[in-house]
DNA sequence: TAGTGGTCTAGACCACTGG
DNA sequence: CAGTGGTCTAGACCACTAT
């Protein structure tokens, strides 16, 4: 009836949320513990069960609730920890640093696959992909090595595509979407290609990208990314 | 065509999700597109809107589809690639990888922090942290090298706590809740200590991991984890 | 101003699973 | 078997913003 809150959206999921978060934070609700059910909840709160629902199911994603059919809602005992990165597009982060963007490709052509990479997308090894490596610069600065491997046979006319007048990252998303993607990073020391692409000593410890997509008909392209000494990867943006 | 998924419950909201993915995919609607309103498509899969609303939203949260009030729905330009990362907890990791956990405290004093450090987590510098450096093992070999620092106003009674014979990150977890995280990863060569700590060469290329929480009174700990050499953070699991 | 997504509600039924 | 979360529905009102 009164709940007026004048010039404030108040999605009551979310006030619902923090306030379950507040309880847990300030150990009303300790770990382990069971709170009280959905129904009880939207009573105490004054809204319906499905506003709680989701306020809930919110947490748990989070990761700080653990939620089971008939045996209820507990606090986490070990709270999980999620992080959710943005990758970008190697573009619009240069440019959004304020800095020039470049691109050179260094080499591509059709040729087999290492049987590394053709495990990490799981097809037969020895298949013809094309292959590329390119330097993406930041203010005439080296910021990404990226060697590549595209699948032929994931995207018509990808045979007449000249990618070294065509980013091949921003041609590929906006004509090869992909209904499943795998990321990870890890850490080396450069090679000598590495050292020679990003302009940097031999043996610098640089951060990894390895990202690999597939669509329904198999995988499109997987690529190793190797950054610029200093990249950090973050939550905070 | 054919969404068979034989044995797996079918939440609706899923089924349509997948659909209008498919249809992405498969350039039935393109990038840039705008596609019909939630009212067309709750009638057009015969169910009610809030179950589309809820699919739709599942895509935008993917970066697959922008959504505004009033302009509609339209298939993101840009997809923005999200990557969500579970942080385990060391010692489950370990463990699920059928090792035998170890745990070492090599230091455990108060000190003032380094400015670095202060800048971080947004504290003035110079205010005395408890500081700790631990390794941790798996089959006796080094596998993280940790180096935290702690708020001792953060929580009660954390004074009274001995950390050489408690897991500091296992007791933080159980005791000090967080309401905020940062995370982020980068490479660095290891320095002379990194590599005594973790039984590598001098130089060895490292994953970085950097971690800091907040609770509403400040921040409570901040740490920076070098994994050995191999580590790689994934999502594929 | 009107069209579109954002959110909530009250009620319902179902799926799982603990006792 | 019965209690709890998971999901859906039909309807409603609101918040934004393109036109």
């Amino acid at each position: 009836m009164n709940d007026r809150q004048p010039g404030s959206t108040s999605p009551k999921a979310q006030l619902i949320a923090g306030e379950v978060r507040r309880r847990i934070v300030e150990r009303e609700w300790q770990q382990g513990e069971r709170i009280p059910d959905e129904a009880d909840l939207a009573v105490t709160f004054g809204v319906a069960r499905a506003t709680v629902n989701k306020a809930l199911q919110l947490l748990a994603d989070e990761g700080l609730l653990d939620r089971r059919r008939r045996a209820g809602t507990r606090v986490a005992l070990n709270p999980v920890r999620k992080a959710i990165f943005t990758i970008p597009i190697v573009r619009e982060q240069i440019e959004r640093a304020g800095m020039k963007y470049g691109h050179r490709v260094v080499a591509q052509r059709r040729s087999p696959i290492p049987d590394e990479t053709a495990a990490r997308i799981g097809v037969p090894p020895g298949r013809e992909f094309i292959h590329l490596r390119a330097v993406h610069y930041g203010d005439e600065r080296a910021f990404q090595f990226e060697d590549r491997w595209i699948n032929p046979d994931s995207v018509p006319g990808l045979d007449k595509v000249d990618f070294r007048h065509q980013n091949a990252n921003e041609w590929l998303v906006r004509n090869a979407p992909y209904l499943r993607a795998d990321i990870a990073f890890s850490a080396e020391n450069a090679d000598a290609r590495d050292a020679r692409m990003l302009g940097v000593p031999k043996g610098q410890a640089l951060l990894i990208l390895h990202r690999s997509t597939w669509n329904d008909t198999g995988p499109i392209t997987t690529v190793r990314i190797a950054c610029h000494p200093g990249y950090v990867i973050s939550t905070a943006d």
